[in-house]
DNA sequence: TCTGGGGTCCTAGGACCC
DNA sequence: TCTGGGGTCCTAGGACCC
């Protein structure tokens, strides 16, 4: 009997779950993001496929999406209810009585056997629509890393099988980029290599490569082109390695005044979240963006682990005199690492 | 009129030690 | 003029993902 990965990806996820609570926003471009006022600072979270059309999507400044799609419904982000459909959906998943392997809200690997994966894929996407009322899509693969490929072939409301065989005449002639952990940054270091397609990847020297981008992540750029991965479908409850806060301010923060009043406060934040959880922090960093969209780091290790709030709020705030300069602010962030 | 917020993992350089 | 080699920890930054 074959064993299989099937990924499971929602399609469109926030968006249509907007649409599932204003059924009269049916059809229409719907933009979800921010606080939902397209004039602010924010990014699109989830653009409708509607939307989309206009060039919309994920990760697009807000005022852009208004101009490109001026007749766009925007909505804020909430968070505590994609949060409960993703559960609803996650419960969905393991109905099946297999190993689920949840990553974000709105996508899950699920390890199969059987001789008829497309047909689990269909069940699949009917408990789901039963479930919640929402489509989505499956791929199917020999791998996670197959099956997380596939899956956009078969968006949208579609399954898609990704196997060994199959792998080159799908992505072959595709950019590296299309890869799954390859972004834009380092799909230009290897096109200045002379490697512009998956293929190409697949067939360079990994020694050769690692002495170009290093010796972990050379061999693992060549093995991730040939489709090749081997880490399990492991449902293990997650643990967090951090947890942060940060925030963008509508307005630069000049004061530093100020900004040493949001440090504590975001300080106090996280010390409350991490508070939830009663796990040991062991330092605090404290990010800053400047106005020109420079971001820094700094940050403290503290003497003991400890969940006290007053001595992480302290280490946030010794961190933050790692900053000179007194530069206008746009966005401040503190995160806390807890001990492994 | 630019460019969110939540994370993870890897790298590279300096400090420090033997 | 020359100034080891290896290991580990700490720190800041980079890249990527949802």
């Amino acid at each position: 009997m074959a064993r299989w990965v099937l990924h499971v990806d929602l399609d469109q996820f926030i968006a249509a779950v907007e649409v599932l609570r204003h059924p009269e926003l049916k059809g229409r471009p719907v933009v979800v993001g921010g606080d939902g006022d397209p004039t602010k600072r924010g990014v699109v979270s989830t653009a409708s496929y509607e939307a989309r059309e206009y060039g919309v999507h994920s990760g697009l400044p807000l005022r852009t999406a208004a101009r490109r799609c001026p007749d766009a419904v925007f909505l804020p982000v909430d968070r505590d209810v994609y949060e409960d459909v993703s559960h609803r959906v996650m419960a969905a998943l393991r109905s099946l009585g297999v190993v689920v392997e949840v990553l974000g809200w709105d996508e899950a690997f699920l390890a199969v056997d059987g001789d008829d994966p497309e047909a689990v894929a269909q069940e699949i996407r009917a408990r789901v629509r039963a479930a919640t009322g929402l489509e989505c899509s499956v791929g199917i693969g020999q791998n996670k890393l197959q099956a997380k490929l596939a899956t956009g072939f078969g968006k949208p409301a579609g399954v898609f099988r990704l196997t060994a065989e199959t792998w080159f005449e799908v992505l072959g002639d595709r950019p590296p980029d299309a890869l799954w952990g390859i972004g834009a940054k380092t799909a230009k270091r290897l096109r200045g290599l002379g490697i512009t397609t998956v293929g190409g990847l697949a067939a360079t020297d990994p020694d050769a490569l690692a002495r170009e981008v290093g010796p972990t992540i050379g061999p693992w750029l060549v093995r991730l082109a040939q489709g090749r991965d081997h880490s399990p479908v492991s449902d293990a409850p997650y643990v967090p390695r951090s947890s942060g806060r940060e925030t963008t301010y509508q307005r630069d923060l000049d004061d530093w005044d100020d900004v040493r009043r949001e440090v504590s406060r975001l300080a106090r934040r996280v010390a409350s979240d991490v508070a939830d959880d009663g796990r040991d922090v062991v330092r605090v960093i404290v990010k800053v963006r400047y106005a020109p969209f420079v971001t820094q780091t700094h940050g403290r290790t503290l003497d003991a682990p400890t969940v006290e709030p007053a001595r992480i709020e302290e280490a946030a705030l010794a961190a933050l005199d790692g900053f000179t300069g007194g530069r206008p602010v746009r966005l401040l962030g503190v995160r806390a690492e807890f001990s492994r």
